[in-house]
This record gives C-alpha cells, sequence and structure tokens, in this order.
DNA sequence: ATAACCAAGTTGCCTGACAAGATGGCAACT
DNA sequence: AGTTGCCATCTTGTCAGGCAACTTGGTTAT
C-alpha cells in the first residue's frame, strides 16, 4: 500500500539539468536578459536530448526564471531573480525543520491577527465568529477538533485580504496540521483538558478582533500560539 | 484567483494540462495515494501527445504534488497537500500587490529581529555591525545605500538561523528593491535627509540586538518598517 | 535609400521507438 | 494445497527525427 519508503529516487537528467541552470543563473554566469542557449546546444553540450533540455528549461520557465519566445529563444528573466518563490519543505518529519515552520506560521499568524482587527467589516466577524462556535460544537462532539481549529485562524487571515498572508498560512496550517496528525497516531493521547484552553484564548482573539483592538489581538494571538507550541511539543519526539 | 493570465504569450498545452491536472488533484478528483492514468491514457483523453504529458506531469512532481516511481506509474502525493509553497509575484506594479508584499515582509522581519536579538551569536553581532558600518560609508559616499540596506537586513535574518525566514526574506528584499529602484528611476529624488533617519533606526535595532532585548528590537524593527513604508509611499503612484 | 522578401535559426509539438524497472499471473516444484 | 521462480506486459525514462509557427537579419528589387 503506501508504506512510502522513499529511497532517494535517482534524479531525473531534467532534475540535473534544470539545478544546474537554475545554479548558473543564480551565480550569474547568465545575465538577466541574456539569451541562453539554443535547445540543441544545450542539447549537445550536456550529452542530452533535445525533450530532456525542454523539460528543464520549462521548469525554469515555470518558476519565473526564464521567459521564452517561440522562434527567438529563451532568455533569463529580468527584474534580479524569480518571480515565484518556493518553499521547499521535505515530507520527513525532522524535528529542527518543523520548528522553523512553526516559527513561521507563528509569525504569520499574529501579524495576520492584528491586520484583521484593523480591517475586519461585520462580515468578517460574524465568519470567525462561526468557526468560534463550531470549535465549540466539536469540542462536545468530543472530536478532535483540529480542523475547526484552523478553520478558525483561515477565517482571521481572510479578514487580513492580504492574498499572501492567506496562502501562506493555507500551506503552514496544512503542514503543521499534517504533522500533528501524523504524531498524535503515534502518541494516541487525548487531551480533552488542553481543548478547554484552546477555546478560551481562541475567545481571547476573538473579542480583541470584534473590538478592533490591534494591540489586543496581537498579544493575544502570540499568546494562544505560545501556548499551542508547548502543547504540540508533546508530540516532538526527543532528538 | 491566480489566474495564470500572461497575455504577452498563450498558455502552452503543458500548462494547461499542469493547471487541469493540478484543480483535478486538489479538488480531490484523485484522492492521495491514488495512481493516476497512465501517460499513454492522458495523452489520448486529452488530445495531447505524450511527451506534453509527461511535462506537465514533471511540473508536477516538481511541485510536490505527485511522485512516480518507474515501471509503476504516477501517485498523487500523500500528506495532505503540496510539499513546496508557490508564491507568485506578477512582475508588474500593481500597487495592491506591491503594499501586500510590504505587510508579508513587515511581518517577517519584525519576527526575525525579535529572534536575532534572542539568539545572535557574537559573530552574528560583528556581522551586522559590519553592515552597519558598510552603511554609513555608503551615505558619505552619496550613494543610494540600498544594497546595503538590504545586506542590513539580511544578516539579522541570519542571525535566526530559521532558513524559512532567510529564504523568504531574501525573495522579499528582492522585489521590494527591485520595486524601489524602477520607481525611483521616474522620480528620481534623492533624499539626503531620510538615510540619515534611516541609520538611526538601524542603529536602534542594532542596539537592542546587542543586548538580547528581544521586545525592543521588535519595536525597533516595527517601527523602522513603519517609518520606511512611508518613505516608500513616496514612490507609489496614485491608483 | 527604402521597402518587400526570403532563408536560416529557434521554439512548440508530434510520432515512433527502445531500455529499465515493476506487476501480475502462470507454471513448476515441494 | 501452498510456495517459489519465471516471464509477458505495462509503465516510466530517454532518445531520435521531423514538421509547423514564429522571429530575425540580410538580400534583393524598386
Amino acid at each position: 500500500m503506501s508504506a512510502p519508503s522513499h529511497l532517494d529516487r535517482a534524479p531525473s537528467l531534467a532534475d540535473v539539468l534544470a539545478h544546474r541552470l537554475e545554479h548558473d543563473i543564480a551565480q550569474g554566469h547568465y545575465a538577466p536578459g541574456e539569451k541562453l542557449p539554443s535547445e540543441q546546444q544545450l542539447a549537445t553540450t550536456y550529452g542530452v536530448s533535445r525533450p530532456i533540455v525542454r523539460e528543464a528549461i520549462g521548469r525554469l520557465k515555470h518558476d519565473g526564471l526564464v521567459t521564452s519566445r517561440q522562434g527567438s529563444g529563451a532568455f533569463v528573466a529580468e527584474s534580479g531573480g524569480a518571480s515565484v518563490f518556493r518553499l521547499d519543505v521535505s515530507n520527513f518529519k525532522d524535528r529542527q525543520e518543523i520548528e522553523s515552520l512553526i516559527e513561521l506560521l507563528m509569525a504569520i499568524e499574529s501579524s495576520a491577527t492584528e491586520l484583521a482587527a484593523q480591517r475586519r467589516t461585520d462580515q468578517d466577524l460574524i465568519a470567525i465568529g462561526n468557526q468560534l462556535e463550531a470549535m465549540q460544537a466539536a469540542i462536545e462532539r468530543g472530536d478532535s477538533g483540529v480542523d475547526e481549529d484552523v478553520a478558525f485562524h483561515q477565517a482571521i487571515v481572510e479578514a487580513t485580504k492580504n492574498p499572501f498572508f492567506m496562502d501562506l498560512s493555507t500551506f503552514l496550517d496544512r503542514r503543521v496540521r499534517h504533522f500533528i496528525r501524523t504524531a498524535r497516531a503515534n502518541t494516541a493521547k487525548l487531551q480533552t483538558g488542553h481543548m478547554m484552553a484552546v477555546q478560551d484564548e481562541h475567545r481571547d482573539i476573538f473579542n480583541a478582533i470584534r473590538d478592533r483592538d490591534a494591540q489586543g489581538a496581537r498579544q493575544a494571538a502570540e499568546n494562544h500560539l505560545k501556548q499551542a507550541a508547548q502543547r504540540l511539543a508533546i508530540y516532538m519526539k526527543p532528538v
């Protein structure tokens, strides 16, 4: 079935070529705006076939590092560097990586909560309140409430109206939530006492947002995330 | 939302196919761990050739959405969602987007400064101090000092030892700096008075980091970024 | 000199083919 | 029977060659 015993699969030729070109561009070997060699030429110099070159270049195009014009050639993108940022998270649960990820999540979420308090519309507030109630219902139902927890934070982030916050938060929440799930499967320890605390912290955040108290919202969010990180630490295996 | 409405260029077949598969996976049309149709099959069903299918799937692999095993097939990745986050920034001067970007930058940078104050080694402090002096030299030289400014912040972020902060900050700094450069080319207005203020704010940050005053570092950073945003607003064209 | 034009180069895409790895079933053996 | 070993078959990875659409720069004709 799954059992993804990921031995490092051999990198494909397109992989190594893409990385090589990427490296050459970053190193300034090809200047911005410069035309890079034709596919045929790259194929011969690197000893691979043209489809491989196409795949590699296609990847760079996708990452905004080069743009190509039919009939003309491929050019490395101007405007210093890529127009898309890639955040690679190795699926592997490396403790260090998870902690770094959580730090980033805390930074994003606390700022987002502050902004949400400043900008929330009445509709935003209603949405956040609904998620708060959904969380309450989950608790009384005896559910894990992880999904509702995430939804609550998502509703807050959406009130910022900042797409970057929204996207990043979605991604990070997903990641961390996934980590929690897999980790919890090992320890299998339910903590209903914790959830009451979570809900109290959530309520503080909600009240601050309701009152448009930006500073208070930030502090409430920081407090909540700090507590959450501590609760989470239980699931972390000691190194 | 992130409609790739690249007006300049018609989307390639691989593009549309990749987006389509991406959409199907996100929509749950293909479950995690499920094997998706063979390349040949996809080629016939979508009416394109196998190389195109390969390119599209290669892109999804690159983004961590699917994994493929030679001889077996391609499977959509487990672990809820992608393992890489893509932040697409349309290269061009959309005021809304720049403001959102700057907000994100402020969130990252102020948190990073706080962390840096907690974790800095003596070596980190020296590196940051060096950049501070370089900035001073640039001012006295009459330079723009944008590069030195960025380098100062980079040195701080590196002191966090958090790779995600480092990478994201690098990207955002690059983007914003690029915006400043192009915008400044229009207004072409040098502001030596501003730079003295910048330097003062930088010094406050430095001192707080030196004293390991996390709270003070955060406040100094927030103050600096707030001021910087206001100075930057000059370059923003009214909508 | 200027304008139309054509040939070479380049990307976008296709067909066909072979090698390497994986899978499932069939046959042989215990 | 149950297990083991082998093989046909499928799938991905890679290659070769070729045609169409487009860009570019020089050449020719006016």
